[in-house]
RNA sequence: CGCGGGGUGGAGCAGCCUGGUAGCUCGUUGGGCUCAUAACCCAAAGGUCGAAGGUUCAAAUCCUUCCCCCGCAACCA
């Protein structure tokens, strides 16, 4: 029996023949994140990913590469695995469904359920793709032609052997009624629902004849046949436990406590799963959760537009945790997302760069200069005494403290964006609360030793803190922030198992200052290679083109987007000579000028006063965007905008080479 | 009448179920600070909540109609 400690969570297996790209970074990143978090907690976890191997695709293709379908796997393999070792995926078992052990559980249970009348012989007739070899159903079928390859398609009739699905359908709808935990999130839980009132559940064909399909394990009652590639993958799930550990397993960890799927694949987990389990009188999973998907730029992800994230190129440009960080903070898990390196870049610096990692910074760098690197003690109870004039301190502290015990509830509701807003939120106390204190002005007054101490002290305790509540999601930086601070922590222990307490630090740690956690993502020069641009040619030099492939590819779209020549004339663009200049008080970077487009006197403001004094301005012509909507610049208008060269600093301003008359049209 | 998702300050979103001072992150602007990764801290500006009707003492929130955007598949999570 599965005891209450235990949690069983999985990914779907990926099927070997897909390229990996960031939507099977997404589930087994979040998958590694709950793993991560509940063995801090204590908790008996098993963490299984794995690939599916069996099918038409992996057929055709070995055949086309002119090599045995399971080498081709074997080749194909590493993809992921490789991947998830970058990721940092903790997965304590990896499947793949060509296991000997496996196709032998599925065996089994095909057995099982044959025995038990539950698997029998019908025909089944419907629209056959000869090309694509496979059925379309009445729907799919439009005018004749199959949705795929628009080749007229026939009606094929073959024998095959059928799961009573059908009557498990009441059952089904009462389960997921009664149990408000299984189908998550509530909006796919009330769409299951809606559709088994409109839907009557058929049963299903789980075989295909040898005759088109050979790679699948083989019905033990019928060998002209394998089975259908959902019955072999979905068994992954009970077949890992029975060999993947050096002892069997079932009974420690099923029912799993999450199945963590795309919404894609919802139904087929919750109805074709769940009813084989009822077939197979085997307790259904605690939770079936389907998360959204992935925009690029706004745009649905596909091969043909050319934009299909390679989580590799990420990892490459951002790092393995910036990119979980990323992937579990910016979307509501459940909802559908939008990748962009841009939003990407801006998380990481802002977050991380800005927050966590500098935080880290600057409190090494005070104790570097002004401890010796040795992290300061202070009496226990100084805080306590103290209280009034560290109530800042206090404030950071409880409120770090406080979030350990809500972090259960986040987890447990896989609300990882609001989690790691909260954790974010922590390391921007602290930095409120070394402000306050000043500790660079403390360490010039020898009688405030003890104050600056006690302020660096608790900082380092945030950050130990903080490096426990971030390990889930970005476990590399956690131990980096560990190692920075001279503290040796081993993470495979359930540090969070015991409630967290404020306790004093060891004496006399001394910090290992290293690199930046996270280094400042300067945004792209221009003409960068963009992540997911397409470097290979249109035409691969791979495999024959198909005729499809004929069809010209529409590049992907640079960044920026270009634009016509319409859109550029809708910017109006005038030479002007600066008539005034000056500063506009109490502004550090702001010059009021006031210019003249020849029959016409503009009043404008430009944040170029760190670059040029006002004087050095009178008299040169510049150029202006004429038609800018007017805005109030510290009260002042200002009726357009110079143009300048310079990203975020003004490095010059763009001037004219010959002298031309005030006012003429720049284009 | 195909189905679904959505339209809220410059950007991205929350709030809508259970009507009652419109909130968050980023950006912008000003100021502070100088320990820190041009960082951090404080403050400010900025929204007639897609449109129009209706219900109500009161509507972003409920009802009706309309407009606009985005998906609808096999690289798919």
């Amino acid at each position: 029996m599965r005891s209450e400690n235990s949690f069983y969570i999985t990914t779907p297996i990926y099927y070997v023949n897909d390229v990996p790209h960031i939507g099977h970074a997404y589930t087994t990143v979040a998958a590694d994140a709950l793993a991560r978090y509940w063995r801090l907690r204590g908790r008996d976890v098993f963490f299984l990913t794995g690939l599916d191997e069996h099918g038409q695709k992996v057929q055709q293709a070995a055949a086309k590469a002119g090599i045995d379908p399971q080498a081709y796997c074997d080749r194909l393999a590493p993809q992921f695995q490789n991947l998830w070792k970058r990721l940092e995926i903790s997965n304590d078992a990896f499947i793949r469904t060509t296991d000997t052990q496996h196709r032998e559980v599925v065996q089994r249970y095909l057995q099982r359920l044959f025995d038990r009348k539950l698997i029998y012989k019908d025909s089944y007739s419907g629209w056959y793709c000869t090309f694509d070899e496979r059925f379309w159903t009445e729907k799919d079928v439009s005018g004749g032609l199959c949705p795929d390859c628009k080749r007229p398609v026939d009606r094929l009739s073959e024998d095959n052997y059928f799961f009573k699905m059908g009557q498990y359908q009441d059952r089904l709808i009462e389960y997921i009624r009664t149990h408000e935990r299984f189908i998550r999130p509530e909006p796919r839980r009330n769409e299951m629902l809606g559709f088994f009132q409109t839907q009557k559940l058929g049963d299903l064909s789980i075989s295909r004849p040898k005759s088109r399909l050979c790679w699948g394990i083989e019905l033990p009652f019928d060998k002209n046949y394998v089975t259908y590639v959902w019955f072999d993958a979905l068994v992954n799930y009970l077949s890992s436990l029975e060999y993947q550990l050096p002892v069997p397993s079932v009974d420690r960890y099923w029912p799993a406590s999450v199945h963590l799927v795309g919404k894609d694949i919802l139904t087929t987990h919750a109805v074709y799963w769940s009813t084989i389990l009822m077939a197979l009188d085997l307790p259904l999973p605690d939770m079936i959760f389907a998360h959204g998907w992935w925009t690029v730029d706004g745009e649905k992800m596909s091969k043909s537009r050319g934009n299909v994230v390679d989580p590799n190129k990420i990892i490459d440009r951002f790092g393995a945790d910036a990119f979980r960080y990323f992937l579990l903070r910016e979307v509501p898990f459940g909802q559908d997302g939008d990748f962009s390196e841009q939003a990407l870049a801006r998380r990481t610096n802002s977050d991380l760069a800005n927050g966590i990692g500098n935080l880290l910074s600057r409190t090494l760098t005070m104790i570097e200069r002004n401890c010796d690197g040795i992290i300061p003690d202070v009496p226990p109870d100084f805080l306590e005494r103290e209280s009034q004039k560290y109530s800042l301190v206090r404030f950071a502290k409880e409120q770090l403290l406080l979030l350990d015990q809500n972090l259960d509830a986040f987890m447990e509701t896989f609300q990882f964006n609001d989690l790691l807003l909260h954790i974010v939120s922590r390391a921007s106390d602290v930095d409120v609360f070394i402000d306050k204190h000043e500790p660079w002005k403390l360490a010039k007054d020898p009688d405030k030793q003890l104050e600056l101490h006690a302020v660096l002290n608790a900082a380092v305790q945030c950050l130990s803190i903080l490096s426990l509540y971030i390990y889930p999601f970005m476990p590399t930086t956690a131990k980096n922030i560990r190692e920075q601070l001279g503290l040796s922590t081993d993470f495979s222990l359930p540090l969070l198992k015991e409630k967290l307490m404020w306790e004093p630090l060891p004496k006399g740690i001394k910090i290992r200052k290293a690199n930046a956690l996270f280094p400042r993502i300067e945004p792209k020069p221009q003409g960068a290679k963009s992540v997911n641009d397409n470097t290979l040619p249109p035409q691969s030099t791979t495999g024959s083109p198909s005729p499809a492939a004929a069809t010209i590819q529409t590049p992907a779209p640079a960044t920026p987007p270009q634009i016509t020549i319409d859109e550029f004339q809708k910017i109006q663009l005038k030479t002007a000579k600066v008539l005034s200049a000056e500063r506009v008080p109490k502004s550090e970077k702001l010059i009021k000028l006031n210019v003249s487009l020849g029959n016409e006197e503009r009043q404008i403001v430009a944040g170029i006063g760190k670059k040029y004094e006002p004087d050095a301005l009178l008299g040169k012509t510049i150029v202006i965007v004429a038609n800018l909507k007017p805005a109030k610049l510290m009260g002042i208008e200002s009726q357009g905008m110079v143009l300048a060269a310079g990203d975020s600093d003004v490095r010059g301003l763009i001037t004219i080479l010959e002298e031309v008359e005030p006012g003429t049209k720049v284009k």
